[in-house]
DNA sequence: GCGCTAATATGATGGATACTCATTTATTCT
DNA sequence: AGAATAAATGAGTATCCATCATATTAGCGC
C-alpha cells in the first residue's frame, strides 16, 4: 500500500530529520559549553553519536555549523517575542515588553551573544548579516511603524537609530549585569523607554494642553473684550 | 664608564622594546586584516622578520598576543578621547564630543571590535573585561561625573544605565552604518544626546523658563487686577 | 525473500598550525 | 678575552579540521 510505502520514507526522512536535529542540539550545547575553540568537530560527533566525517555531510565545515546553530537561536528567540508582545497594548507597553523579553534572553543565554559574534566572521569578509537575525530585529520595526500608524509615536521618528538605541543599550545592559553576577533588572527596561518618551503623542495630554490653552487665551479674551469696553466707554464721555 | 655602561644597557632595552613594538605592530596588522583565524604565528613572525619561536619568548600564547593588541589599542582611544574633549565646555558638549570621537573611531577601525569580542574570551570563562577599555569607559564617567557636580546633570541620573546606552547605541550604530557602506553620520549623535536631555538641568533655560512663567502669569494677574478695579471704580460711580 | 543500485555512514589519512625545546647565537661582566 | 648569562632559532610534536576511499544500509523491482 502506497501509505506503508510513504511510512517507509516518512520513517526516513524522519531519521534523516532527527539525525540533523541531534547534531544541531549536540553542536549547540558543546559550543555553548566549551566555546568555539575550545569544541572539536570530534566533541560534537561524540555527543551526537556519529562519526566524525558523518558531520560534513549535513554541514560544509565548522564555521557553517556554527552559524546554523546561531541561526537557529535567533529564529527560536524571534518566535518567543512575537509571543511576548501583545499587540493590542499601547505601543510603548509593546516595547517595554520586548524589551523585557530579550533582555531576560541575553542574560540567560549569554553565551549565544558570543557565538553569535563569532558566525558573524565569515572567511569572505563583508562583516555579513545573518538572516534569521535581520528577522528577529524586524520585531522591532513593527511595533514602532504600529506606533506611527496608531499615532501613538512621531512620524519624525529616526527608526533605525531608535533601534541601535534599543538592542544596543540592551545588550550592553546584559553584559553589564552579568560581569556584576545581578539579575534580571527591571529598571533597566525602565530607564531605556523613558528615553523614547519625547518621541511619543501622548494623547490625553495634547487634549489638556489644548484646555491650557484655550484658558489662557479666554483669559486674554475676556481681558481684551473689557478693555474694549472702557475704552468705547471713555471715548464715549 | 658607568655612562658608556648604562648606555649599552640603553640600546639593548631599547631594541627588546623596539622589537617589542615591532612584534605589536605586526601582529595587529595581521590581524586587522586577516582576521584571528586568518592570521598565523607563521605570519606574523615573518611581518615582525623574527622566528616563530621569539613570539614566544613575548606572548605565550596566540590568544595572549590578541589580548595585547586589543589592549594597545583601546590605550591609544583612551589617549585620543581625553585630547577630543574639552573640559571646560558645557557637559553635554563634551559628551556630544566623545560620542563623536567614538563612534569615528568605532566606524574606521572597525576590524578592532571584532578582535576585541574575539579576546576578551579567555578559555578559563569568566567572560574577562580588558582592563584597558574599563579605563576607556571611564572618560564618560568622569564627564558625568563632573555634570553632577556643576549641577548640569540631575543627582539621580543612573550612570551604569546610561553609560550602556551611550556605548551600545554607539557600536551598534557604527555597525549599521558600516553595513550600508555610509560614512560617519553626526545626526547619530545628536539624537543619542537628545534622548539624555531629560536628565540635564538646564541652567539659563530653568531661569528663563521661570521668567515666562511668572512674567506670564504674573501680568496676566496684574492686568486682570488692574481690570477689576477700574471696573468697580466704574461701578461705584 | 533476493540481488542490484543509490544513498548514507565511517574512520584512517593528509595538511595545516599552535606551541615546545634542544641547540645556537648574541650580550654582559670580570 | 673568556666565562656566564640571556636571547633567538627552527625542527619537531600534538592537535584538529576536512577529505575520501571504503563499508554499511536502505530502496525497489522480481
Amino acid at each position: 500500500m502506497s501509505a506503508s510505502s510513504s511510512h517507509q520514507k516518512n520513517t526516513q526522512r524522519e531519521r534523516l530529520e532527527a539525525r540533523e536535529q541531534n547534531i544541531l542540539k549536540a553542536a549547540t550545547e558543546a559550543f555553548s559549553a566549551l566555546g568555539v575553540d575550545g569544541t572539536t568537530m570530534a566533541e560534537i560527533a561524540g555527543r551526537a553519536d556519529i562519526a566524525e566525517g558523518t558531520l560534513y555531510l549535513y554541514h560544509k565545515n565548522k564555521q557553517d555549523l556554527l552559524a546554523v546553530v546561531v541561526q537557529n537561536f535567533w529564529a527560536e528567540l524571534t518566535k518567543g517575542a512575537l509571543i511576548a508582545v501583545d499587540v493590542s497594548l499601547a505601543v510603548m507597553t509593546q516595547l517595554e515588553q520586548l524589551a523585557t523579553y530579550h533582555l531576560a534572553a541575553l542574560i540567560q543565554q549569554s553565551d549565544m551573544v558570543g557565538l553569535t559574534y563569532r558566525a558573524r566572521l565569515r572567511h569572505g569578509e563583508p562583516e555579513y548579516q545573518l538572516p534569521k537575525i535581520r528577522e528577529y530585529v524586524r520585531v522591532f520595526d513593527q511595533i514602532m511603524e504600529r506606533g506611527i500608524n496608531r499615532k501613538e509615536l512621531s512620524e519624525a521618528i529616526p527608526l533605525w537609530q531608535c533601534r541601535d538605541v534599543f538592542y544596543g543599550a540592551l545588550e550592553y545592559s546584559s553584559r553589564t549585569l552579568l560581569l556584576r553576577e545581578a539579575q534580571f533588572d527591571p529598571s533597566v527596561v525602565k530607564q531605556l523607554l523613558a528615553m523614547f518618551q519625547p518621541y511619543t503623542i501622548d494623547q490625553t495630554p495634547a487634549v489638556m494642553a489644548g484646555q491650557k490653552d484655550t484658558s489662557i487665551a479666554n483669559r486674554l479674551e475676556k481681558i481684551e473684550s473689557q478693555l474694549a469696553k472702557l475704552l468705547s466707554d471713555r471715548e464715549s464721555n
